[in-house]
Order: C-alpha cells, then structure tokens, then sequence
DNA sequence: ATGACTCCCAGTGGGAGA
C-alpha cells in the first residue's frame, strides 16, 4: 500500500457558487490532496456542471443542482457507489443531500437549510427537513457502520462556535430547537470531529462578507464533519482551513477536513 | 445602524444567504 493510501482525508466545502469557485477548488484539491470532497451550493443545474474539469483533476464526481440555489457535489479519488440524491421519502424541491459510498464509507454531504428567521415558513421548513434528515441517517447508519455525515449544517452547536453569543442568542443557526436538532444527530452515535481535539479559540467555518467579518475574525462554526462510532477511532485529525478565505473572491465559507487512520 | 457584501436572475433592482 502506498504512503498516500495509508491516510485518508474526507472534506466538505459550500463554495458559494462553483461556477465562480470552479478555479479555487481545482487548486486547493491540487494542494489537499483528499479522498472524498462534498461540496454545497454549486448553484448549477446539471447540464451546466463542469464535470469534466473535474474529472480532469482525477475526480470521479456525482452531482444535483438548480439554478440559483441549492446544489451538492460528491467527489472522489477512486470512483464511488450506490449514489442517492436528497433524503428518500422527503419530498423536495431542493438539491441539498448527496450520498455515496467511497471506499466503504458512507458519506453523505448535506447543505441544511438556512432558516432565515426562527419565526419564518423556512424555519417550519428546516425543521421538518432536519427531522427527515435524522431518519435517513439513523437507516444508513444501520446498514453502514462505517459513516461520515458532513456539510453546510447552519447551525452552531454551541456558544463557543458563535464570535458573539449574546447576540446571536436565539438567532438562525442558534436556536434551541436548530441545537436540539444537531444533538439529535449526535444522539444516533455521531460525534463532532473537529471537538475531539483541541482547538484554537474562535474558530469559524464562516464570516459574512460584510463588515470585514474576516478580517476580525467574527464568524460562526455551522459547517462540520460528524463520524460514526465505527471511524471515531480512527480520526487523526480535523481541521478548518481558512487559506482558502484569503483568496480573491473567496467563498464566504472555508472548508474543513478530517483525517482517518 | 433595520447597514455593510456577494451571488443570482434580472435588467438599470431585488431576494437570499447566514
């Protein structure tokens, strides 16, 4: 076995748009070499997926989109298995959840609905979706021990993943109910991977573009990897690469990534 | 400060994101 095989790295990174992005990601996949990268909001509806750029770059690639919104890429270095689009039997308009099998994990990518207000019609939404979510990974996990569920969450599990908590107390992405939700998924026997090391105070996984967010380091942690019972074992590391925030137009998310045995 | 930026589809503005 190579030295290259011996770890393995799976990332997740909402690019905000992969038609702009497409450049970014070639680069920092040339530069981060991984075995599985999801990806949300491409914004691309299928026929405008650049598939062959990234097969290209030796990735197999699976994909579903819609104009404007939404959209979720799985990518990998050997080809994967068993794909499945959105959560089965939740019926949905948007492209948020894709799911495949790399190298016998089981990674599903999820863009979380954002919620836009605790009191909006979105809000019902997201909640129903997070419901639905939990079922379909509680099913998966059953039929595959070995699973990493990874994403754009939109939520921050707690306090400390919040630059300013009495601000953003019961705001989107703080709420009790979105937090209750999260810890529901960590109640199936998911575990947080960046939490299981120590990490830097104040580490986000994104800044508003607005007031110069990044530059004074005022984010939220909302994206993250969750690793099943079977591959807690194994997690070497995790970690929030903010490199890439420093680009010129850069997404407003950076991406993070969790290292196997 | 109920803002600030960026993306998109639209089209000379507005919604959404988080």
């Amino acid at each position: 076995m190579s030295e290259a095989a011996a770890v393995r790295r799976f990332a997740t990174w909402n690019v905000n748009s992969l038609a702009v992005r497409l450049p970014q990601v070639l680069d920092w996949l040339a530069a981060n070499p991984v075995e599985a990268l999801v990806l949300q909001e491409t914004k691309l509806t299928d026929d405008k997926f650049p598939y062959a750029e990234i097969e290209a770059a030796g990735y197999a690639v699976s994909f579903f989109g819609q104009k404007t919104y939404n959209g979720v890429a799985l990518l990998s270095r050997e080809p994967h298995e068993d794909v499945v689009m959105n959560i089965p039997g939740f019926a949905d308009e948007q492209a948020r959840v894709i799911t495949g099998t790399v190298g016998g994990v089981r990674v599903i990518g999820g863009y979380f609905p954002n919620g836009q207000a605790p009191d909006s019609e979105k809000f019902v939404y997201k909640m129903a979706w997070l419901q639905a979510l939990r079922d379909v990974v509680q099913q998966e996990l059953a039929a595959h021990p070995k699973l990493i569920l990874m994403g754009d969450f939109n939520i921050a599990p707690e306090d400390r993943d919040v630059y300013d908590p009495i601000a953003w107390a019961g705001q989107i992405h703080c709420t009790p109910e979105e937090r209750a939700h999260f810890q529901g998924l960590i109640g199936l026997g998911l575990t947080d991977a960046f939490r299981l090391f120590e990490q830097a105070a104040k580490s986000w996984s994104w800044w508003d573009y607005r007031n110069l967010a990044f530059r004074k380091n005022q984010g939220l942690r909302i994206d993250h990897i969750l690793v099943s019972e079977a591959l807690r074992g194994l997690v070497q590391a995790c970690s929030i690469d903010k490199l890439p925030r420093k680009n010129e137009r850069p997404s407003d998310h950076a991406p993070v990534v969790v290292t196997l045995a």
